[in-house]
DNA sequence: TGCCAGGCCCTCTTTAGGGCCTT
């Protein structure tokens, strides 16, 4: 596979529409089978932390006010994936929030996103839930920090695409997992994944 | 005052509804 970054957002709420913001970011780097770099910081962006968000996360608003800007952690964090393929567990909303707070820097996305939790639908089927946390425990895969802190969640995420890219190479005999396949196994229509990869593997 | 997201996916569907997942 080629080198991505896995990236996870911790935020005020679920919708930037709405006026949420990122509270914190981080990104790790997964290149040949492994995390190679890494980038976490809290963000400042003087939205306050509702108490049920400061329970969930651990992040409180006192965290916040001592964090840089969120303008300067944006552009750390977007220089350090550069144009790498981005991946987060449930690519909407982290999505949402990169492109949201990008683009109050005047910055915009150049890469596609691959979803964890898509894939994770079609490789584990069968696993009782598709929560990052219930993945971590289904696949017995190293539970890295606190859950709903961001670097943790970046790096279960990245140690969850490679059991999926593990089990794609031993169940389905894929020698190559690229970028494009897993985006393309992501939206395959339930009961289809054996098909869809038989047809890219003859392309 | 009351309310507040949105994409994906399944099904008792498609002129819809509701659960899952993210914070």
């Amino acid at each position: 596979m080629e080198v991505v970054a896995v990236i996870d957002f911790e935020t005020t709420g679920l919708s930037p529409a709405q006026g949420d913001r990122a509270t914190e970011v981080a990104a790790v780097i997964l290149e040949d089978g492994k995390v190679v770099d890494r980038y976490q910081s809290l963000m400042n962006t003087g939205v306050r932390i509702p108490p049920f968000i400061e329970s969930l996360t651990g992040i409180s608003n006192e965290m916040v006010r001592r964090a840089p800007p969120a303008a300067q952690v944006m552009q750390d964090v977007s220089d350090f994936v550069g144009d790498r393929p981005l991946v987060a567990h449930n690519a909407s909303f982290d999505s949402k929030f990169w492109d949201a707070e990008l683009a109050r820097i005047e910055r915009s996305r150049r890469q596609e996103f691959v979803c964890s939790l898509l894939l994770s639908r079609r490789i584990f089927p069968l696993a009782p839930s598709h929560k990052l946390g219930a993945l971590v425990e289904y696949a017995n895969l190293p539970v890295a920090g606190r859950y709903h802190r961001a670097l943790a969640d970046a790096e279960m995420a990245a140690s969850l695409l490679l059991c999926l890219e593990g089990e794609l190479r031993e169940r389905h005999q894929v020698s190559e997992v690229s970028v494009e396949l897993l985006r393309r196994i992501q939206r395959v229509p339930k009961g289809q994944l054996k098909k869809c990869i038989a047809r890219e593997l003859s392309r």
